[in-house]
DNA sequence: CTACAGTATTTGGTAGGCCATAATACGATT
DNA sequence: AATCGTATTATGGCCTACCAAATACTGTAG
């Protein structure tokens, strides 16, 4: 191996996760595909014994997920699913809004056209899972579709932002793209988004994605508030 | 009590601080103010003693810390206080400006008189610090400068972000503030926002906010890049 | 002077226990 | 019967002690 070489290049990718972000993984995606509902108790000896790991894992986990804010904690009750209220979603969606704005600006006035293609790829990939009604993949390409928005300008920071941000409301996510006719509009949205970033139209792109999040928004309200009386 | 009543109003307000969160509170403080130094190791058993309390309540500590990216963990090696580098400075700095010229957005179209007498009484109590040459309070007041123009049009969660993010280069701000002229530019850019709202100025506002914290981040570069190659 | 073996340090994780508090059930008193 | 006080239970907060595995350190033999 001459000494230049990016050992990193063949890392053996090995798991090395620890335990703890092992369940720390496992109860996130049990909270955010619903397994546990929202204001439902997190008793800590019941997660040890349905995770198989010790209190002191639990715990951190526990803690973790408050810090996301996807668990609450009542004083003197202990920690339970957080309840997602509607106004706290729009601004989730509002402060998206603001940051996938800019990301696209910024990608914009990059002008590089490996962006575009990178973006019209993962385009594509929405549209073909859309067209195979999956769903799962349909969020898979999306996020990867803003990923590569944030990080071809090397905005880490945001997307982990963002990302943060968008666990609070993936259930309100999977619900939004189920939503008639969004299968054509989110893509025809989201192209728009490309297309100015084709054109170097830095305005523009900032103007689409934030259209795009603020359909999204609306949607999600809607959804929320047809809910919510039913309960 | 007839029914309608808040309650809240009379609530008794007991402290309730959980020992986690006061040794969260003072290990997050340490690593703030420079007690511990970017790189230093975090050994959980030197915190127990020094914290004076048991491993339990200093892991919880450290991994909520970890997930607010002031420590960093390495695996197999334990944690440490995370380094900032310089591009994830003005990455923050950005980012706080798109969600600040955000909120100053919206307050201007709110165009409520109570935002533009909070923000003026923010403004002078920064003025004041400035000329008594107290820093801390600099800093506190222009949190809350802050502070209010994000929650006087409800942005909680907005500001929970931004927040979150400062803390990560507050040892940056303490420096920016103490940069000579500072004194006189920052309140000046600060009360060209406060204007732009005052005038229902939208699109000003936003722009001031953003050329505030670009100024800051201009700042902060100029002492991370001098600073930087003399260790 | 180097290579290697052994030792100390430290994290990751487990087990179990103690105490305080809140809620609930239950029994006694008026 | 309604109310009050008490015992029980469930649970979180916190602690100690322990073990295994990885890493860093150290001293010795060749």
């Amino acid at each position: 191996m001459s000494g230049a070489l990016k050992d990193a290049a063949i890392r053996v990718e090995r798991p090395a996760k620890t335990l703890r972000e092992l369940a720390l993984d496992k109860v996130r995606e049990a909270i955010v595909n619903g397994y546990f509902r929202p204001g439902d108790r997190l008793v800590e000896r019941d997660l040890c014994a349905q995770l198989g790991v010790s209190r002191t894992v639990v715990r951190e986990v526990l803690r973790h997920l408050e810090s996301e804010g996807l668990v609450a904690n009542l004083p003197n009750k202990g920690p339970i699913v957080a309840q997602l209220d509607i106004d706290e979603a729009k601004q989730i969606y509002e402060i998206r809004g603001a940051l996938e704005g800019m990301a696209a600006r910024l990608c914009a006035e990059r002008g590089s056209p490996e962006i575009v293609a990178a973006l019209d790829e993962s385009l594509t990939a929405i549209r073909n899972s859309y067209r195979d009604h999956d769903m799962a993949g349909v969020l898979a390409n999306t996020s990867s579709f803003y990923q590569t928005l944030f990080t071809m300008v090397d905005r880490h920071v945001a997307w982990g932002v963002v990302n943060l941000l968008t666990v609070r409301i993936n259930h309100l996510r999977s619900m939004t793209i189920k939503t008639e006719r969004r299968g054509i509009e989110g893509p025809l949205q989201m192209s728009k988004i490309v297309d100015a970033i084709r054109r170097g139209d830095g305005e523009g792109a900032q103007q689409a994605a934030m259209d795009h999040v603020a359909a999204a928004s609306a949607i999600a309200e809607a959804v929320l508030s047809a809910q919510k009386p039913a309960e």
